[in-house]
DNA sequence: CTGAAAGCGCTTACAG
DNA sequence: CTGAAAGCGCTTACAG
């Protein structure tokens, strides 16, 4: 299906020169001399002409475009966790002037390990110089290693544990979680219960370490939704109960997606638990509650972090790994 | 730079064929036999040979993708009001294996009108088949009639005015407003401050016509935050603390993004007044405050459907504007 | 300073 | 049923 787009062939035609000298104009090449350069521009601008970036990166091999790909859904392009992150990303890379491709699943909600793994490997598709990817723990190790020794750039967004040999921005869930059980106990809660929201990645595991590594003489109560139960307010809601039989004096959850309602309810009724919750700094203050301390994240940064990092892995340096930075933010007065 | 990966020829030398009957092979052709066909698909396995998307693209002319673009900036893709129409989208194209390449800006904040046309004009790069363009009334119109011409598909999102001649998804502005300020009425709020939140594009004169539609016997007091304002938050709480000197009964507002702490503030307070807030179904219930009343859009759906349209864009069909729709939420207890 | 040619990795009539 | 060839729209040594 042949479009009505000029092609490079069109503006030579247009501005009597070969192609050749058209690409080497367009390029910028010092060499072709001021008044052809000029004619061949003109021809360009006239016929509305754009070269045909496809064709440029079968040549040159490389695209100037990256993929962001997430084993587990669409879902999380909505997410105000997330979310912050691809803005970051898209808008570091924007800068250089690379697009972001978006790799995501048709799938609705979980986690499908043999998809995830076959998900990775469409960053062989040629369309791309690289990629970042989420949640890569998920991720069996061969898929990994089979896309560098490929030589697709890759950076892990967001992973609990360290995977040696690749790029990472790691998550700060351990210190997070630890953060706020200290938060909390320096404001005299004894008497903690911890709602974790799995989303298929060991979460629950981490932040438990997390939580341990405060030695706090304080009584936990940790309660697990797990991923496939994330998307059941039936489920969230029973976790939030139960929590509340204990008669917390401090509530810490990691996520405020699902939760809103069930918490506005337990944390606003005079006398209720303090909430702790970990919030982004880029998703906005508006998005978080009233009456929260959070343990926040600036998310954005992670996201251009991770692009810089997916620069440096097509540039082959040493791949490296940084954590996460958190800071508290206190509560904001509810009335 | 040559990269690792395997080609089409080095299956077909694998496999003993020549690269075009590989390419058949792959693509399932029926007149490959099945011995030879069998042996292609090992020789591929083995190498974890993927075919390079963008040399099919050059020839097929079809790219299998689509380019999400904003005039405005990366900020979009964390917005909530935003970012469920993105997962929308995306999640529709993934099940047809279609992908997203995002467009957008380099810019941090503001909209530039010239970046906006340019931006624009990248959907031209040969990349994509076709895209959705949001902010498509920032644009000229020369702009959305030339890609038209040069045969890329396109989809005009989220527009207030009708653009005729193109797919587009029609803004439910005007009926959210009127709506906000019927249900105001209904529960007996009499004096109403509106405060009106603008990202560049017209917002107030639709929003304004809206609330003059419904004709109702009530007061009303319209605040405007213009573009550049936005991001600033002494304009937002001048507006907010603007309207509530006239001790409003009702507070309708458009976006709560920027919002959360001053609304809370005025909200909160025993016998403030009631509020009233333009939620997305998909933003999920954790994003909207206790206590706010709901006008409400499906912003999933809204995304799906631009897809939809946009597979109509591709087969030529003849373009048609849908309207969004609302619903009405009832407010969630606050304690 | 510019042209002619080869090639990037595919697909697809056209022969046989 | 498969091969040989042309071509998609570019770029880039290599000549001249």
């Amino acid at each position: 299906m042949s479009s009505i787009r000029p092609t490079i062939k069109d503006v030579a035609l247009a501005s009597g020169v070969t192609a050749g000298t058209v690409s080497r104009a367009l390029r910028g090449d010092p060499r072709v001399i001021e008044t052809t350069r000029r004619r061949i521009m003109e021809a360009a601008e006239r016929l509305e002409y754009r070269p045909n970036l496809q064709a440029r990166a079968l040549q040159t091999g490389h695209t100037g475009a990256l993929g962001l790909t997430c084993p587990s859904g669409p879902w999380i392009l909505m997410h105000p966790y997330f979310a912050p992150m691809h803005a970051g990303v898209t808008s570091a890379a924007s800068k250089d002037g690379v697009r972001v491709l978006l790799y995501m699943p048709a799938g609705e909600g979980k986690l499908e390990l043999d998809r995830s793994n076959l998900q990775a490997r469409e960053l062989l598709d040629g369309r791309v110089d690289g990629g970042i990817i989420y949640q890569a723990q998920t991720l069996s190790p061969g898929v990994l290693e089979g896309l560098q020794k490929m030589g697709v750039a890759v950076v892990l967004m967001n992973t609990d544990e360290e995977i040696p040999g690749f790029f990472q921005v790691q998550s700060n869930t351990e210190q997070r979680l630890r953060e706020s059980l200290r938060w909390a106990h320096e404001l005299g809660a004894r008497r903690i219960g911890v709602l974790g929201l799995s989303a298929g990645t060991p979460f629950n595991d981490v932040a438990w370490r997390g939580l341990e590594s405060a030695r706090l003489p304080v009584s936990v109560n940790y309660r697990a939704v797990e991923a496939d139960d994330v998307y059941q307010e039936q489920a969230v809601r029973a976790a939030v109960d139960s929590l509340m039989e204990g008669k917390p004096e401090a509530l810490i959850f990691n996520s405020e997606i699902h939760l809103g309602q069930h918490l506005a309810r337990a944390g606003q009724a005079p006398g209720g638990p303090m909430l702790f919750g970990h919030g982004g700094i880029h998703t906005d203050s508006s998005l978080s509650y009233p009456g929260v301390h959070y343990v926040e994240t600036d998310l954005w940064a992670a996201g251009v972090q991770a692009y810089l990092m997916f620069k440096d892995a097509l540039q082959r340096k040493p791949p490296r790994s940084e954590r996460l930075l958190w800071s508290r933010r206190p509560e904001t007065p509810k009335g």
